[in-house]
DNA sequence: TATAGAGCATGACGTAACGTGAGAGTCAAT
DNA sequence: ATTGACTCTCACGTTACGTCATGCTCTATA
C-alpha cells in the first residue's frame, strides 16, 4: 500500500507517516525505485501497535524504545494495550460521573468539593505523602527472594516485558492511568508467584528502593526504574 | 488557593496554569500584591472546563472562543460535554473489540481485514465518496424554512450555541468523535422542530452549501462553517 | 529578629509531533 | 502528449507546554 492508501484506511496523515518514517518508529517494508514508500501488511500491524500506544498517551520516543526491545511479544504487548484502554474506558466512566454530578450541583440538587470536581483528572494525589512503613518490607522481601528461584524461562521473558514497559514510563506520572494498568500488570503478574496483599505490594516497592539488591538488578532495564515502581505501587495500593 | 494548590488538586502543572494565564484562557480571579495568582472557586469550575475539553482532544484556542463566546452557557456545555465523552467511551469500547479480535487473529482463530484492524481508530472514512443526491434538498428546505418562523427565544439560543460549537471545530475532520458528537446536538435539536429521517438530514446538509440562503447565515458564525457541517452531517447519515 | 526553605514570579530557550507550503518528479488515464 | 492525482524532499511554522535561570515572598523556627 502507498501513503496516501494507508492514510485514508487509518486516518492518520501523510506528513504522519513520514514522520514516522524519519524518525525510524514506522518504515515502510518496500521502497520503490521513484522512492515511493511501499507498506506491507507487517508494517499495518505495527502501526496499529503504534496507534494504540499512541491513543493512551505514550510519545512517539518511548513507542519506539518498546517495538525495538528485544523482549517486545506482539501478543503480550496486545494484552496490555487491551488492559490499558480498559483503565482508560473505567478513567472515563469516572468523569462522566464527575459531569453528572456537576450537572446536579449547578442545578443546586447537591453541592462539590472541589476535590469531587477534578475526580477522574486527578492522576497525582500526592504518592509521597506517607512515610515508609518496614512492617511490610521483609516480608516482602522474604517472598520475593523465595520465588524469584522458581522462576522458569516464561515468566523470566513475561518480567522483563513488563520491565521494559515500566521503564518505558518512567519520569512520567506514576499515578496515570497508563503506569497504573502497567502497575497493575505487575501485581497480577507477582501473584501467579505468590499471594500479595495491597499493602505487601506497596511494602515490596518500598523494598526495591531501601534494598539494594532490589534497586541494582531493577535499575538495570533503566534508570531512576525501582524509585517510579515504588511510587506506582503506592499508589495503586491505595487506589484499590 | 494558589497555584501550587490548583495544581495538586487538579493535576495540572504550576507551569500549565502559568501559561493559560498567559494566553487568558484561564485568568486567575486575583492576584495579590506581590503578584501571587490567587484562583477562586469559579476559576476552578472554568478549568475543570478546559481539562473536559482538553480531554476531547479541542485545542486551546478553540476552547477560548468558546468559552469566551457570549452565547457560551456552561450548563448547556456539560451537557455537550458528557455527550462528547459518552462518544469516546463508544470509540474505546470499538478499540477494546477491535483488540480482541486482534487477538483472536494473532493466534490464528480468525484472520481480519486491514479495514477491521483499524476500526476505532479511522475517523476519516471518506465523506466525499457520495455525490449530493438533490432529491433530499427541497423537502429539507421546505422543512427548515417553515419551521425556523417557529423559534422562540430558548430555540435560537440553543442553535447558536451548537453553532459556536461547530464553528470552532471547523477545519478538523468531520468525522472525528467530536465534531459527529456535535453534530449529533444538532439533529436531536432539529428532530425538537420537526422530524428528520437520516437521508434528509445528509439533504440539508447539501443544502448549506448548495443554497445561498443558508450558506450566508451559517457563515455568519465562521467562514467555512456550512461546508463543514454537511460534511460532519454526511458522515453522520452514513454511519447511522 | 535573622535566616532558611518552600513557594511564587518572570523571562527565555528547548522540545515533541506534526502542519503547511514550495518546488519538482511519477504515474495512469485520456 | 498532456493532465491530474499522487509522490518526494527540504524547510520553516505551530501548539502546549518542559526546563532552567534568576530573583522576590512568606512563614516557621533558632
Amino acid at each position: 500500500m502507498k501513503v496516501k492508501e494507508v492514510a485514508d484506511l487509518t486516518g492518520v496523515s501523510v506528513r504522519t507517516l513520514h514522520h514516522y518514517d524519519e524518525i525510524g518508529l514506522l518504515v515502510p517494508d518496500e521502497v520503490t525505485e521513484a522512492g515511493y514508500r511501499v507498506y506491507s501488511n507487517e508494517n499495518l500491524t505495527t502501526l496499529q501497535q503504534i496507534l494504540f500506544f499512541r491513543e493512551v498517551g505514550f510519545p512517539l520516543k518511548k513507542i519506539k524504545e518498546l517495538l525495538d526491545s528485544p523482549s517486545f511479544n506482539r501478543l503480550e504487548a496486545f494484552e496490555l494495550q487491551r488492559d490499558m484502554l480498559v483503565a482508560k474506558r473505567k478513567q472515563l466512566e469516572t468523569m462522566i460521573e464527575t459531569i453528572d454530578n456537576t450537572l446536579q450541583s449547578e442545578r443546586g440538587e447537591r453541592t462539590m468539593t472541589n476535590e469531587e470536581k477534578f475526580k477522574g483528572f486527578d492522576f497525582s494525589s500526592n504518592p509521597y505523602e506517607q512515610e515508609a512503613r518496614d512492617r511490610w518490607g521483609d516480608e516482602a522481601v522474604d517472598k520475593a527472594n523465595k520465588n524469584v528461584a522458581q522462576f522458569g524461562e516464561k515468566e523470566q521473558q513475561e518480567m522483563n516485558r513488563i520491565y521494559s514497559v515500566l521503564a518505558a514510563l518512567r519520569g512520567t506520572n506514576p499515578a496515570s492511568v497508563e503506569a497504573q494498568a502497567a502497575i497493575a500488570d505487575w501485581y497480577t503478574f507477582l501473584n501467579k508467584i505468590a499471594d500479595y496483599s495491597l499493602e505487601a505490594f506497596a511494602g515490596l516497592g518500598e523494598m526495591y528502593v531501601a534494598d539494594e539488591r532490589f534497586m541494582k538488578n531493577i535499575d538495570q532495564f533503566g534508570e531512576g526504574l525501582s524509585v517510579f515502581m515504588r511510587d506506582a505501587m503506592k499508589v495503586y495500593a491505595e487506589k484499590n
